[in-house]
DNA sequence: AATGAATGAGACTTCATTCAT
DNA sequence: TATGAATGAAGTCTCATTCAT
């Protein structure tokens, strides 16, 4: 027998709507405090929306971060997908500036830059969370793993391994800087030049 | 014979001590489960103290933790000293690889490597705790940046900013690395070598 | 040509099977889990009714604890129609032990048994379910008075009734010792046979 | 690490008092109402006390239930050790009607008549309820086994165990009779002397 | 100074019942 | 008639904080 408790797995229109404004709502909350300050009787009160709906549609407060993990992964991965795509990969064999441009690009276009925040915040103290998260960055590191495995000359897999690894923390540390930093648009300019330069000078010099 | 039972410790030095007890249970319980999971009598229960001793040292939960994030400030100005120290920039001055090893062995030898990870979480909740870590990182570029002063020929002051921004986020995202991800003692070694040499190679290339 | 998809059963008809089948769904929940426990969303789901249907037939849930208990009642009244039986009293006239077993015989074969634990339950709960239990049982003391009465010779009317309400009491702890305590069917068989003939000596002695 | 919450144990008087008193007040509310009909909020408001007090001395409303059913067991146990007196076997070796009279004495006089029967109600939904209820009961029935096994002469231990779970059967009907349903003081004289008589008349036919 | 019993707002969650469609 | 989304009062329990002793 099945033990879940059965929340409203929403067919018509209007209930699909309700449940995404209240996802839309606690998203928007949690960005705004944060999880931990951000009850439940306050996400049904903003929605416009009783509390037993609510629970209706989630069965518990966790439950609604799940279902916002779950968006979240999956907003993420068409553009995973966009920078694994095999024709990105053909266009930019002999560009890697460019293909590290992309890739930057990619990954700062991604949505849900705010809520990123919530994840990485929450991946201090949910497991769950810190998995996701982990599982996200992995994946990147191993494109950039299989897209160095393709131009290294006298370089061991070994090497190649730790090199992704580090190029991945740096793409990441830019991201974030041009993300989250407050910069005017000019000096982010400037600093993804920068950083994308150097990036790339560090891939060249080691890729030799 | 009048033996009074204890040597009485003087009323001021034996509060300290009572406070500090109760900072370090309060520091050890945040790291090993998390602030928002940790309540104030299971610190004072945990020190050995009543809830109302607590109180009387501390105004609020979030009074501990400020505390906390000063003594945290305070044990970190050590090595921002170090760092900074002009010995250490003379002995570096011609030798920018010794330097950058140094300076990230600094960084990484940093106690309270724990308790750095509560920070870092709370700095996504806490504007407090935001500023502080701001203040902490914004020494450190500016005291990378002060060394690139020094180096620079074709570069203008703009330039360095910009580079000191991203060379000091490629040096906290390899800390992180070595600190917190799990990777054997080797792997770590080999992981810091490619990362110094890597930094290295952007600094060189664009201070030319 | 116009087939009609169903011989459509008269509304009547209709409405009083899914009535009937609600019932059924909750007395089944109610003997498997329990009356505090049973929601009548569950029923309603279980039934694959909708909720508000549920409540078109009932008023609430005590109303539906009402129907059952309606309906236990009427489905006893035959087990003591059977046993009230004026054929029964005859042919038990010479055969006081005869009488008895097949007193007992009725009272364990009586359907429900499991939904009677639930009832017992409620008895020292819901006045009414405490006030259906009494009448019950009175009904059967009643005729065990009435049997007893022809039976009687140096005995006063008084005696006679204690006996029975005596002689119910062993019979229903015998029924309840049969029904519900887990013994094995040769240990059921001697119980029985043992009960039976001391209820018996005790008819005997007092009813001289 | 113990896990279990840390509930306040009460060693000044004044502590001790207050749980007594609400446990006092909670089993008021049981007997008046019942179980699942009284909340702790009600109970904490009835005893003068905050919900945070009660809940500061019990772990859950399940914890103050598991209480009082300590305490009724703890007060069913000088009942228990007075039946199973060797002094009282001994004096009524050769008088079972009394040693019967005594037997029922003691479970009549039990105190927590009233909250028997919420043991009783609990024991049907509760497991950790009906495990106490046949603990008590099966430690009444060894007892009455013992005194039988003593007697029996052409009697099979067998035998002796039907004999002996049917009168604790009969004996416990009858004390029920005389401590649930509404009778007159001196019914219930006439009722106890009858009863007592046949449970005497059922003893000395079958263990002749 | 220190104690710790006491507080009560507020968190999460359930469920009998209603009512617009 | 039937539906099932919606309601919200009420229940259990937590925890930062206070205050009489």
């Amino acid at each position: 027998m099945d033990k879940r408790k059965d929340t409203r797995i929403p067919v018509q229109k209007r209930g699909k709507d309700k449940k995404n404004r209240i996802l839309l709502t606690a998203k928007k909350l949690f960005i705004e405090k944060n999880y931990f300050e951000v009850s439940t009787n306050e996400i049904a009160k903003q929605t416009g929306v009783s509390i037993g709906t609510l629970y209706s549609y989630f069965s518990s407060k966790d439950d609604i971060l799940a279902e916002l993990l779950n968006d979240y992964n999956n907003s993420f991965l068409p553009i995973l997908k966009k920078i694994n795509n095999q024709e990105s990969f053909q266009a930019f064999k002999t560009d890697t500036k460019s293909w590290l441009s992309y890739l930057i690009d990619q990954l700062t276009d991604a949505e849900d830059k705010e809520f990123h925040l919530q994840i990485e915040m929450l991946s201090f103290v949910v497991p769950k969370v810190f998995d996701l998260r982990k599982r996200h960055n992995d994946q990147i590191t191993d494109l950039i793993y299989e897209y160095f495995l393709y131009y290294a000359n006298n370089t061991t897999v070994h090497e190649i391994r730790f090199l992704s690894i580090i190029v991945f923390d740096y793409i990441s540390a830019l991201v974030d800087e041009l993300l989250y930093n407050k910069h005017s648009s000019s000096e982010k300019d400037d600093i993804k030049k920068y950083g994308i330069n150097s990036i790339h000078t560090v891939i060249k010099t080691h890729l030799n």
